[in-house]
DNA sequence: TGTACATCAGTGAACGCGCGTTCACTGATGTAC
DNA sequence: TGTACATCAGTGAACGCGCGTTCACTGATGTAC
């Protein structure tokens, strides 16, 4: 039985996938240090302990080999969504939400854990980095609109279920809302625009609660 | 009498302070066009129709020519925040906030005209833009971080100005929390994290002026 | 009003450098018989 | 169980290219006397 393959990319063996993983944590931890337009290939490489050369036996190009870093964060920020809201994507029909958990998490939890992840300025700094490439490169573009898309109705899902009254425009406008506070909230909070204070946290929270249920 | 003079800075003739802003022009176009890695002083030079070597006449390197064209674009949003809202720094103590007008414009019109700014897909290409220099360059960081604590400030008097009964610590509060809304509105609205719909403006609206007001 | 001179405006060629990519190559690993 | 062979993992040198910067230079403009 002949496996279908995709042009010439490499068969990864169990090695080939370890490696493969610690080139994107790599790639990944040069990219957050020192921002897209430094994040050299050989810089990346020196992180990762292989030659140059090597990158592209695993990435063909620059392109591909960021895209995959920007592909792997994303998804890992979404399945942290999935675990406090208490929902998840089917992975069949991404439309299509399911209900995991017996016991839903509250919009003031849903909150705290959203903002505190925030906290993290690493992370602030990849997500400014994927706007900004996601502004200059379509194939990056789609995969930011995509996780967006989903992101937003993770959070429609979450508001619809606490409030199954109103309409699924009324739930989607504040999921959107809500995301815009959030992601401008990262930049008031890591110091690119502003800085954290309790006051600032306290009525961004407030705000961000209303959104979900009030 | 003689006039002090900062190192080897050129004294512009009034020809040479017109091609000194038409040289920001330049850049700032190619800049929001293609982006920082991709906004070579080349491609400038190209699009101002003078040579490379010209450039440095004016700015000696291209970091002094970004944060020029940074610092300029920050200043005219300022300037349009200032009309807006009726106030305005004091040049001598910007701490300090004057009125400028006998009819102070209400929240709902500052929130309309805030967002109707954002519609020109250019100028939020530019914001991302300069976040994502801020986060690498500790020069423009400053300038970026000033920007903001002066933005923060104009609505800061503007809630104090309609609610006087506020603390300044919540007048303070909301007046980030404003900020954070609306530059996470930027990207949800421009194509980068989203797209803009009726429903969503109306519900931007609604907290961006409740933010103001209520 | 003219002239001399300092400064400004702008040119054009060259520089060294780091970049992404290419490619021929050597060992290591897995697999078919 | 052994052997042959295909594929994968990784090296290392070289490539052409566009970059920001440098610098010696020529005209244009303003100003002092």
């Amino acid at each position: 039985m002949s496996e279908e393959r995709d042009g010439g990319k490499p068969h990864l063996t169990r090695q080939g996938s370890l490696r493969r993983t610690s080139l994107l944590d790599a790639a990944e931890s040069v990219l957050v240090a020192k921002g897209n337009a430094d994040a050299s290939l050989r810089a990346i490489a020196g992180e990762a302990g292989v030659r140059v050369g090597h990158l592209q036996h695993y990435f063909p190009t620059r392109a591909d080999l960021i895209k995959a870093v920007l592909e792997r964060a994303l998804d890992r920020s979404l399945e942290r969504l999935a675990e406090t809201t208490g929902l998840r994507l089917d992975p069949a029909d991404p439309s299509v939400i399911e209900v995991t958990e017996g016991s839903r998490a509250d919009a003031a939890e849903v909150v705290a854990v959203v903002l505190a992840e925030q906290e993290d300025p690493q992370l602030v700094r990849l997500y400014v980095e994927v706007w900004a490439l996601a502004a200059r490169d379509e194939e990056i573009a789609a995969v930011v609109r995509e996780f967006y898309r989903k992101y937003v109705a993770y959070v429609e899902a979450f508001v619809q279920q606490g409030r199954p009254e109103w309409s699924a425009d009324l739930c989607r406008a504040r999921a959107e809302t809500f995301v815009a506070l959030v992601e401008g909230a990262a930049l008031m909070r890591s110091g690119i625009a502003g800085s954290r204070s309790g006051a600032l946290d306290e009525q961004l929270a407030r705000q961000a609660v209303g959104l979900l249920r009030d």
